[in-house]
DNA sequence: CGACGGGACGC
DNA sequence: CGACGGGACGC
């Protein structure tokens, strides 16, 4: 082999098989190691390469991560969009690489990815060709092709997964006389689906099998759920597709400074169970088809919980994924679980953009700093308070002064509640307005000893 | 005779 | 928004 060969074949090899690099998007703080680490749990690495800038050397947020198998590929894809690689930095995406002799720069989408053609025995029906490729995955449908006026069968047939990794693994491991490959895109025009169609769609994913799969390296369960999306969409089909399961209580797209969605959401759940049960059902829906939703726990510094209450979670939310969609016992199973997820939906709406929540200072933090604030026309609930004024830090604790419109707010920092005070001032929560002010320091009626507040 | 190899969706 | 380097077989 000449050098021109050589090099040429170092080239292809990037997309053979084909499908089988990555596309990520990160930080530009990311190491490619960090990379290189996280990746490697889904298979057999074959290079990873850091885009830098020529001149600086700096990361440009960009990698490219190839594996063996496209079903490892897939499967990282899959598991590794959204996530949060370095506490602080953006969560990653994952796509599918477009090959190199390509000079498209859409993303690769699932619908892409999804759907096998495959020859087979004239004499297969649907349910024969269900049954056949079944074994690599979840089958959302399947078709043969057959002769429109005779009702005879082609001999061709279309499988369609719900994950790219369950269709590439057919490709891979499906016997070889069925020429399995991936199948082009249907031409335009016929995709359109009305996206409230999305709700009846949710049931398909109750899976068992995928839930075995269930994410147990990357961290706690929280309530707190964070989704990354690239379509645009509105705060209001994001609220509308997360309150399918019950209990959510806080819902925001993520906007930046100029009001532009960011691609982010936070979504929060009255309990743990709801979130875990969310993010099972909406991690890698296609909202609209094609855009894959990537919904992770996000570690809001709340509700952490130990290993041992994971197992008792998983025990819950498996109940909750067969309670839920079946009907009248659903409200019996939460309720005998320990969880009030249909009871508590208080949800907070308001008219400010408020940050994440964040833990609460323990209780016997010295009081830096109180807030008074008098609410109209009515007082709000303590735990919806406690909700809102905890997001800006060191909020130690609510008091409600009873029988009246006011109440206090505890911070173990000054600056914590001065941010609370500025962002929260004239706002209206749940149909609530505050007034938030600085508390006047608490009067002396004791000289014996000094108030700690 | 019957191996080989081929291959595309009612918008 | 966020797309493609560096290195060099063996005659």
């Amino acid at each position: 082999l000449d050098d021109k060969c050589a090099s040429k074949q170092v080239t292809e090899n990037l997309d053979d098989p084909p499908n089988s690099r990555l596309f990520v998007v990160t930080s530009r703080s990311i190491a490619e190691d960090v990379l290189r680490e996280s990746f490697s749990v889904f298979g057999d690495i074959q290079a990873v390469w850091l885009v830098k800038d020529k001149q600086t050397k700096e990361s440009k947020g960009i990698c490219y991560v190839k594996f063996a198998k496209s079903s490892q590929a897939c499967l990282a894809m899959e598991e590794m969009h959204g996530k949060v690689l370095v506490e602080g930095t953006k969560p990653i995406k994952v796509f599918i690489a477009q090959s190199r002799s390509s000079s498209r720069h859409r993303d690769v989408e699932d619908e892409e990815l999804t759907r096998i053609f495959v020859m087979i025995p004239k004499t297969f029906s649907e349910e024969d060709l269900k049954n056949t490729f079944k074994e690599y995955g979840e089958i959302e449908y399947c078709v043969i092709i057959k002769n429109k006026s005779t009702g005879e069968s082609k001999g061709l047939g279309y499988v369609r997964y719900y994950k790219p990794s369950q269709a590439a693994l057919a490709i891979e491991k499906c016997d070889k006389t069925y020429r399995a490959i991936l199948a082009e895109p249907r031409t335009k025009a016929a995709t359109t689906e009305d996206y409230s169609g999305a709700a009846a769609r949710v049931d398909y994913m109750a899976d068992p099998s995928n839930y075995q799969m269930m994410d147990f390296r990357s961290g706690e369960f929280t309530r707190c759920l964070m989704m990354s999306t690239r379509a645009a969409l509105t705060q209001e089909q994001i609220f509308a597709l997360f309150d399918i399961i019950p209990g959510m209580e806080y819902c925001e797209l993520q906007r930046d400074a100029y009001g532009m969605s960011k691609g982010h959401a936070l979504i929060r759940y009255s309990n743990l169970g709801s979130a875990v049960y969310a993010k099972e059902k909406l991690n890698g829906f296609e909202y609209p088809p094609g855009n894959r939703l990537a919904v992770n726990f996000f570690d809001d510094g709340e509700d952490r919980c130990s290993p041992v209450g994971r197992m008792a979670m998983q025990f819950v939310a498996a109940q909750m994924m067969s309670a839920v969609w079946n009907g009248p016992s659903t409200s019996q199973v939460m309720k005998s679980s320990g969880f009030s997820a249909v009871s508590s939906m208080s949800r907070i709406q308001t008219d400010v953009n408020l940050p994440p929540p964040k833990k609460l200072a323990p209780p016997d933090s010295k009081t830096k700093e109180r807030l008074f604030v008098v609410f109209s026309p009515s007082p709000l609930p303590p735990d919806v308070l406690e909700d809102v004024f905890c997001r800006f830090g060191s909020l130690i604790e609510v008091h409600l002064v009873p029988g009246r419109k006011v109440g206090y707010m505890k911070y173990a920092d000054k600056q914590c509640a001065d941010e609370a005070m500025s962002v929260l001032h004239g706002r209206v929560v749940n149909g609530v307005k505050m007034k938030v002010m600085l508390a006047d320091p608490p009067r002396e009626e004791s000289h014996k000893r000094l108030r700690t507040y």
